[in-house]
DNA sequence: CAAAAATGTGCGGGATCCCGCAAGACGGAG
DNA sequence: CTCCGTCTTGCGGGATCCCGCACATTTTTG
């Protein structure tokens, strides 16, 4: 058996590396590689790897790098070893699992116990191993009772980057109305009206008129959402990098 | 002489604690702290300690909780070691550092040479030291020729945060045109406009019309801004709160 | 199956935003 | 002092955004 570690900070290598020995003497070799690019490449060469892998890696996050992995070769078994819960996160690793495949997330907060026993679960039984922190994210992002739906996610990422109403139209193929429509069940689910004036409460509106301690909701949602953890960089980063893609097709 | 350790991650605490001690035998003991408020609780205790303090934390991330521990006790050297070198940071630490005050900034990627050299400079020496690649950006942040002026940076902030032209008139004192005026100069700065299409470049403008891939400057400014590490989530944070003590202000 | 909730679309209008044009204020260079 | 660049402010208008009202379609629920 083979382990791949992707993770860019030193330390936290050398501590994988004692951790997944001691977890797993059946284990032969363990390979290192301190970001994504070199995980992928090194995991394309050892073809039988299983992987422990960082999320926040420059260049290449770890998301984007399981991808490609996982395209290649969708049965390998990737433990996702994050500092962070950030639904961001939960949501970009739980959308490009392949069907099937076994997978892990626990956050580098957790015991040294834990790690071992994620480690084994999954490299050995095949069986995906959650941290709980992360699974009540996982439920928040999946259910739609309390967190956001995906085209909710969507439309949060497209104003994100900056796109325009129409424009949001065109990419997702919907009419102009729709795209409002969908921002504002966003920006009602945000919370993003009055900063905190419940002056009149209910949804009335009444008027806009020239409101005292308005908000632009179009950026303080984007805020919002940022400060809730509901995007963060990498997550940012991915969709800039599709939104180049979706341009360049046009 | 005794030396302070502000950092939540329980390896890189271990090696900074290690190298403390290998780095200045003169120190008789070494305190770690595991967050921001622990860590301005502890100074408060050992009023004569020098610090090494991380930026990232989780409650009060460093810069909070350095810029309370410098207004207690404003002589304090203190140490920055971070992961990264974005604009936000530096900004955020160069703004808050009290005149004459000797303190520290080094990525943690540095060599173990190179911190062991800045932890005796600045703790014995009382000598500023400032990473290159972090000097690079102050430069940038200061000098006004290349980075960003305060008052763009300023209404950057401001439009992240989501307030309306109205709201930013009045928080920074200024007329309306005034705002859309700098905000003008922030977009031609960040290179806002048309994703990659410079069809017909110069800035006559002639129509904006029904262009094709248009952006919604506002929030777009604030995603590449973003991008581009001009800000990052703990100056939104601190943004935010600033916000809310001058909307309770009024 | 029918009621209810969610979603897509059109129309219209008031509020904002983006920005060209232009005049006044301030400060440094010649 | 005059000229010139930078910053500020006002005016005005086209484009966009935010959103109430209305109606059709789809999905969910009882």
């Amino acid at each position: 058996m083979k382990v791949l570690i992707v993770e860019d900070d030193p330390l936290h290598r050398s501590y994988l590396n004692e951790a997944v020995r001691a977890a797993l003497p059946e284990c032969d070799s363990v390979i290192e590689a301190e970001n994504g690019i070199a995980g992928e490449r090194i995991a394309r060469e050892y073809k039988s790897a299983h992987i422990v892998m960082d999320l926040q890696m420059s260049p290449r996050n770890g998301i984007e790098a399981a991808r490609t992995i996982w395209k290649e070769r969708p049965e390998t078994r990737i433990l996702f070893w994050s500092n962070y819960s950030d639904e961001a996160y939960v949501r970009g690793v739980s959308r490009i699992v392949p069907d099937g495949a076994a997978f892990g997330y626990v956050l580098k907060s957790a015991s040294d116990d834990r790690l071992r026993l994620a480690l084994r679960s999954i490299f050995i039984e095949a069986q995906c191993v959650i941290d709980r922190e992360v699974r009540g994210m996982q439920q928040k992002s999946l259910g739609q009772t309390n967190g956001f739906s995906d085209s909710e996610y969507e439309i949060l990422v497209d104003i994100a980057l900056g796109l325009t109403d129409r424009a949001i139209a065109r990419r997702r193929n919907l009419s102009l109305r729709s795209v409002q429509n969908r921002l504002q069940h966003l920006y009602e689910k945000l919370g993003v009206h009055h900063p905190s004036m419940p002056k009149h409460e209910g949804p009335k509106h009444e008027g806009p008129e020239h409101d005292e301690g308005r908000f632009n909701l179009r950026s303080r949602a984007v805020t919002v959402a940022f400060l809730r953890k509901l995007l963060n960089y990498s997550a940012l980063e991915r969709a800039e990098a599709e939104l180049g893609e979706w341009l360049r097709a046009r």
